[in-house]
DNA sequence: CGCATACGCGCC
DNA sequence: AAACGGCGCGTTTGCG
């Protein structure tokens, strides 16, 4: 079932998450070392039986349709030449296109576009990234160019190329899943990494409407809504986080209601995506800066916002605060499951690296608890189905991306397959805020409704 | 030649 | 002076 290789690796990575070395120790050793620092349950009743179902997602494998993929690179392919040209054309000169080096020389010396202010790279270099071109992108033509060729060529040598190349013979892909790579928990997934499929914007829809599913199947998919604010606001006891999901109200207006202090019928597109972010960047420590950046305001804009964010989530300030302490007293966090992430440099005299750890401090008790959640639903999913022999027939996990599965389902059974998954998904770990599943069906994965 | 970095960028 | 939680990967570049 699971071979003593992997479970020492599993052990070795539940003691020590964030770092990667190789496994040591007798497996006996290990799982005694496992049970003293609390992981017991973690290793027992997630990990190990969790094992199993990623192997037989892998195996399964997600199905292309590689004639539609082909004509997607090929368009691709005759976009980013055309754009090629028209870049060169601009700059009066040909280089290489794809490297940052060159491009911020021809940007920044031949060119000589305004660069005051603009960010550089560790080697001195001015950026060249996506957010210093957006900035600039009024003072030359070229910049636009080079923002599409970037998109299209992104697309194509990360996506469509390598899916084509990777498909099998019945034209299924299939991912590896790393169970023991991540310092919160998390799953990843590599060769091809299928958590990271472009999925806003038109191309995105274009890429994932190759992934499809198999004659007298659906694609079904099932997304945990707002998880990990959910979690933080049962790990903080936050009263006014809790009760807007209590209520099933849309968190983001009522958080732009209180801080911009209007009533929640006035409250505009923009406001609502200020609030957003001060709400998802919550989660990971964002101070004034960032997110000043992210959202387009001053920096002094951003610190009010900031400030008048945490008078009303108030108690999440104190939790933050409790959890950083506790790294800094105990040298690790740990969420509420016991899975632990060591942090060397919580105590660090560095303010940089110290800050980084009390950012990772906050963000691994959430996303390790959100990992927790949908590893659980996903091993009892995989038992219920197998007890009604659909595993890997009628009813086949096909993805699993941090808050969401993706199954393929025979069609005349969707409705009650559907209702088997989501009840599980709903009901897996009882927080003192309901968890909320949405659902959405399609023929392929970029026309889900 | 292979390997490690830097950079940039796709996802949650 | 930037950076902001967690990943994997393509390309370039420098090195042995």
């Amino acid at each position: 079932m699971i071979s003593k290789d992997e479970k020492i690796k599993i052990a070795s990575w539940l003691l020590d998450p964030g770092r990667r070395r190789p496994p040591r120790g007798s497996l006996e050793a290990l799982e005694r070392k496992v049970k003293s620092h609390g992981l017991d349950k973690v290793y027992r009743k997630i990990e190990l039986p969790l094992a199993p179902v990623l192997r037989d997602i892998e195996a399964v494998g997600f199905k292309v349709n590689l004639a539609y993929l082909g004509k997607i690179s090929k368009e691709l392919k005759e976009k980013i030449n055309t754009s090629e040209k028209k870049i060169y054309k601009s700059t009066k000169q040909e280089f290489n296109l794809n490297s940052p080096a060159q491009l911020s020389e021809i940007l920044f010396k031949k060119l000589k576009i305004n660069s005051g202010n603009l960010r550089r790279t560790k080697t001195g270099l001015i950026s060249t990234n996506e957010e210093t071109l957006q900035l600039i992108k009024n003072r030359h033509p070229v910049i636009k160019l080079i923002l599409e060729y970037r998109t299209l060529f992104k697309l194509k040598s990360t996506y469509t190329d390598p899916l084509l190349k990777m498909a099998d013979d019945k034209g299924r892909v299939h991912t590896t899943f790393l169970q023991t790579g991540t310092a919160t928990g998390r799953l990843s997934s590599r060769n091809p990494n299928l958590q990271n499929i472009p999925a806003s914007g038109d191309w995105a829809k274009k890429i994932r409407r190759a992934f499809v599913a198999d004659r007298g199947y659906s694609l079904v998919s099932f997304d945990y809504s707002q998880m990990e604010l959910r979690i933080l606001a049962a790990l903080s006891r936050d009263r006014n986080l809790m009760a807007a999901f209590k209520n099933g109200k849309d968190i983001h207006s009522i958080t732009a209601a209180r801080i911009f202090g209007v009533p929640l019928g006035k409250v505009t597109k923009n406001m609502r995506r200020i609030a957003k972010t001060l709400n998802f960047g919550m989660n990971y420590g964002m101070g004034a800066n960032a997110f000043s950046r992210v959202a387009g305001v001053s920096v002094k804009e951003a610190r009010e916002f900031i400030k008048k964010h945490f008078e009303y989530f108030s108690s999440v300030k104190e939790w933050q605060e409790k959890i950083i302490n506790q790294a800094r007293a105990l040298g690790y966090v740990e969420n509420k499951n016991g899975r632990r992430r060591l942090l060397p440099d919580i105590n660090s005299q560095k303010q940089r690296s110290r800050a980084e750890a009390e950012r990772a401090a906050i963000n691994m008790p959430i996303q390790g608890l959100n990992a927790d959640i949908i590893k659980l639903a996903m091993v009892r999913v995989a038992k219920e189905l197998k007890k009604r022999g659909w595993w890997r027939k009628q009813a086949r996990l096909l993805l699993t991306i941090h808050d969401e599965l993706l199954f393929e389902i025979k069609d005349p059974l969707i409705k009650k397959a559907s209702k088997i998954i989501r009840d599980i998904m709903e009901n897996i770990y009882k927080l003192d805020v309901p968890l909320k599943v949405d659902e959405k069906t399609g023929g392929n994965w970029g026309m889900l409704k």
